[in-house]
RNA sequence: CCAAGCGGCUGGAUGACCGCUGGCCCGCGGCAGGCCCGCGGGCUGGAGGAAAGUCCGGGCUCCACGGAAGGGCGGUGCCGGCUAACGGCCGGCGGGGCGGGCAACCGCCCUAGGGAAAGUGCCACAGAGAGCAGACCGCCUGCGCCGCGACGCAGGCAAGGGUGAAAGGGUGCGGUAAGAGCGCACCGCGCGACGGGCAACCGAAGCGGCAGGGUAAACCCCACCGGGAGCAAGGCCGAAUAGGGGCGGCAGCGCCAUCAGGCGCAGGGGUCCUUCCGCCCCGCCGCCCGGGUUGGCCGCAUGAGGCGCGCCGCAAGACGCGCCCCAGAGGAAUGGUCAUCCAGGCGGCCGUCAGGCCGCUGGACAGAACCCGGCUUACAGGCCGCUUGGCGCC
RNA sequence: GGACCCGUAGCUCAGUUGGAUAGAGCGUUGCCCUCCGAAGGCAAAGGUCGUGCGUUCGAGUCGCGCCGGGUCCG
């Protein structure tokens, strides 16, 4: 079938969500913050943060259990090639409908990795 | 039936679609083939009673291995039992509280509970006096004074007042100048022959005129226990390589040897310190630099394991038999979206108390990370047992 | 995974061996001063000592259990 690769590829080393954070462009809707950085590389690349401040294990745990069930949702279809992306857990991310939190995730990365933020977007790969 | 207390158990069910992950099997590809790797498919397993806090006890691993004595530090503290062990659990004892009863006594609940007649420290304020006894008000006798009162002096006393958390037994009678265990009775207290109990302890003839305030969650004493670090322990593979380098300090004696060096003794170090012994290893100590701690695998899930039955025990638990295998991730799986049902809550309607129907709402605390045994803490709702009290019925 | 530290007035902090009034500075409020304000002066209010239980005659202080915040090592 034309779904992909079951598991998405992840970002697993502190220095990759570091990179995003540092380097990257950001966009938050409601309960979702985005971070995303244009790579060299093919394919997508995907991490999940959820911090301390957001609640106990059991909170962080879920909260990225929906925000990987809505990537993999989102994702699936049509991902957006040559981008590392953090989807960041922010209050609420447990409470809202999953419709909506699927919506703030697409709209946010539309807005970073869409035609319109191509040019916006300072020149991917010139970094020092 | 209701309420309270105590103890124990449980911690939603079924299904659909889309996903994650461990194991087994099959197919395709890489490969000459097996192993292995990648992709796809099928079957099957996939959080907890606390997985939490990290407060204790162990297993396991490393610190080269082992033994003895002393010290330091830390912990525990009625008795007996259970346990691999424990600060845990069970059963008793002592103490305290509540309830019932005239009482003896009975029931429930709580309990960090060794030693204060080894020593040291502390006991503020108040008060005359606070640990050793003490005299402010006061009581009594004598004298000044023939008598009485007041006052003064000398002496006796500690009953009463007053202070305090605590004032060197309490009440009553006798006794006395006034008093005092000074004497007596009862109560309390200390010692205690003897008896019961494994023990804590219980009972107790008799003796004693009453000594020994409190504090050890103050120091301390006594008894018992404890080496340290932790799965990022530790090991293997790959990669890289060097049982690495620099500076400073200390390296004694003897023998052999041309040198290099070797051997023996001494000395030093080796996971709290000191001393001693066996054995093994190493030049040693301090500071600095470099490498490495970034990958993969093992450890890593058969265990003080669960469940059932029998049997012993008041119990905690022990034993025997049978059956079962029951999570293994790694930015970290066990999820997302729904439907129905079952508890629960709210509102409305019907109805003879019972109850029935409809709609809405709605599922606690919380997520394994090497593994066990406990403790503590969090927790919606439900179930069971015991005790006590109230009401109703027989 | 392990080892610790700190919670006292709105804020920053004192408070020794337990002892009875829990203080200081800044801030707040009121009054004075000034034409008004600032500064200054005078005065006052403000505290479950994070929380619960215990030891003691007596607890901010001692013991235990929790809650919250923070630090360090790997």
């Amino acid at each position: 079938m034309a779904g992909g690769p079951a598991r998405l590829p992840r970002l697993t080393r502190r220095a990759e969500f570091v990179a995003v954070a540092r380097e990257g462009v950001k966009a938050a809707r409601g309960p979702v913050l985005v971070q995303a950085l244009r790579r060299a590389g093919p394919g997508l690349r995907v991490g999940f943060t959820a911090t301390r401040k957001l609640g106990k294990a059991v909170v962080r745990n879920r909260a990225k259990r929906r925000l990987r069930e809505a990537a993999r949702l989102e994702f699936g279809a049509a991902p957006p090639d040559g981008w590392d992306v953090v989807l960041i857990a922010r209050p609420g991310v447990n409470e809202v409908p999953f419709a909506e939190l699927r919506a703030a995730l697409r709209g946010a990365l539309a807005r970073l990795t869409g035609p319109a933020a191509a040019t916006a977007s300072a020149a991917p790969t010139g970094q020092p």
